[in-house]
DNA sequence: TCTAAAGTTTCCATTTTATGAAACTATACA
DNA sequence: TGTATAGTTTCATAAAATGGAAACTTTAGA
């Protein structure tokens, strides 16, 4: 007992004893407060001598001639509710990040990513804003390599890319897809060529092929279709004007193309047998897990692109 | 599980694990704060846990890919820290209340208490403020009635007076005491005369008697001489000036009288049939037990007075 | 691709702690 | 002086905290 008493720092489990303190003074008396602590009396008798052992003050004068703090006891009853605030302090600001959201979302997009109008990420961040207007976002443009290395390592919350090669350390989250077709340009051979005509003497590999110098779905349409590349590109627009100087062929997502093709500078090669499907979508870090931020925005891109259907394989944990 | 997620509000017990928390993040991993924290690894493991659930947010992430904060995590931990800060407070403040007596010490004194060379009060004070300089001393001068029923019903803390009958609701300390002896004034019949002779011719009847018109040792020691009171004065000075005016006999404290004795205006009266000794004692309640500074006021009194006997027998407890 | 190592979690037996019922003590009031 | 009231102590029981063994998971290295 005594010795305890010596070794005056207020451990945890006090806290407890200073609430009942707390709470006896309130009721005045012990019997009162029985009903209000919902704990024995002879519990309550043990709390308060201890926690007059423990800090070595006699805290209260009780008995049958009635309840009353001692001088002491008015302090610290003083200093108790002071550390009874504190702690509701704390409660309150872990309910705080239960509501709102803080800090940074660090959104990486791809650099060369069409204005593709299935791609609502607009729509995203603004439901976003109005679930976390406190957190600031910082949009990197950068190639699907980088993007996905950073959220790897965690320096990026979340990337929207072109679905390539899957990572296994990564989430794939499908957004949206978009149509790539094979074109040619006015003056080329094929231009103005009959489909069928086309698909009859379809040799690619007799054609100069336009692709994006980095890792894509696209390079890949590109060989299997035994085309070989001779000319390589980092922005979407170089890969039209290519196209369209009628020497090349090259992909064009359908909605870029469109407007091409309505004032005829481009056309059409075997649509039905070179086109694919590139699918955007969210990326995120599998471990460690994402935080709140990240996962709410994520579930604002989802949301935002719910109307669409994709053709992804989702990835096979291992 | 998810209940008690839901049910946020931080229990006692939970300090204890926010403490958990905080030594894990300095330690960096489990493995590592198993020595600092002194118990088990899956202890530690249940404990930040049960937190997480808790609070409802995801803390950490760990596994043998390592130890690391959740953006949560690092928010809580400042959180956190913030509420150990406050617990220190606390507790600091009650190390305080124990080193650094405050507030106020009501004292009492009699307010006729005469000169007497052997009160050392104010060595008393003196002693206790050093002791306790952040105590502030209210001093009040009253009738030893008055004191008794403020010191009994906690209105004062402490008062010193000559005592009389003793009430079983106060402590009585012993401080220090005065000879009390009859005398009478020049043109007094007994006045000059030879103290054998006054005592064959003791019949204090019929004399006029003068005595204190409160309860006092003084009115019992008439009382017991077979005096008739047939003055009574409310101060000590005047009942000098009844004594010296050569009409009355009253009792004068030795130190009191020995001026007048000196310049041949007073004459004591069978000095050792009628001396009395008045003990002056410090009083305080007995419950609820007087609070720390009192007590520490009453240990300098004791310490002032120790070389001084008493002549009083310690009131029996019930 | 496999294996060893490191870190965490789960399960379970043991110890510790908290609790309330009943008996006990002390005070106030009639 | 008895009776009701307020708190304390004791003790048996229920609840929890704890640590060790084993299982699990991921990383690093062969």
């Amino acid at each position: 007992m005594a010795k305890r008493a010596l070794i005056h720092s207020l451990s945890d489990v006090d806290i407890r004893l200073v609430r009942v303190f707390i709470t006896v003074t309130e009721c005045g008396g012990f019997a009162a407060s029985e009903l209000e602590l919902n704990i024995g009396r002879s519990t309550i008798s043990k709390h308060i001598s201890d926690l007059e052992m423990r800090i070595g003050l006699k805290l209260c004068n009780r008995g049958p001639s009635g309840f009353s703090l001692t001088q002491e006891g008015s302090q610290v009853l003083q200093f108790a509710r002071k550390l009874l605030a504190s702690i509701d302090g704390f409660q309150s600001e872990i309910d705080n990040i239960h509501t709102h959201l803080t800090g940074t979302l660090r959104l990486g997009v791809f650099d060369q990513s069409s204005t593709n109008p299935n791609a609502r990420i607009h729509a995203a961040i603004g439901a976003f804003d109005e679930l976390a207007p406190d957190v600031a976002l910082e949009i990197a443009l950068d190639p699907p390599s980088v993007l996905e290395s950073r959220v790897t390592d965690g320096s990026m919350d979340i990337a929207i890319v072109p679905v390539h090669r899957q990572s296994s350390l990564l989430n794939y989250t499908p957004l949206y897809s978009e149509q790539m077709t094979l074109y040619c340009g006015v003056g080329h051979a094929l231009f103005g060529m009959d489909q069928e005509a086309i698909r009859e003497r379809l040799d690619l590999g007799a054609h100069k092929y336009a692709g994006y110098g980095f890792n894509s779905p696209n390079m890949k349409a590109g060989q299997s279709l035994g085309a070989t590349r001779t000319a390589r590109v980092q922005e979407e627009e170089a890969l039209a004007l290519l196209v369209k100087s009628g020497k090349y062929l090259g992909y064009l997502a359908d909605h870029v193309a469109e407007t091409h093709l309505r004032s005829g500078s481009v056309w059409p090669v075997a649509p039905n047998e070179t086109r694919y499907s590139s699918t955007f979508a969210a990326i995120t870090r599998r471990k460690p897990e994402p935080d709140r931020k990240t996962v709410v925005f994520l579930e604002c891109l989802s949301d935002s692109h719910a109307d669409q259907e994709h053709a992804i394989s989702p990835h096979s944990r291992t």
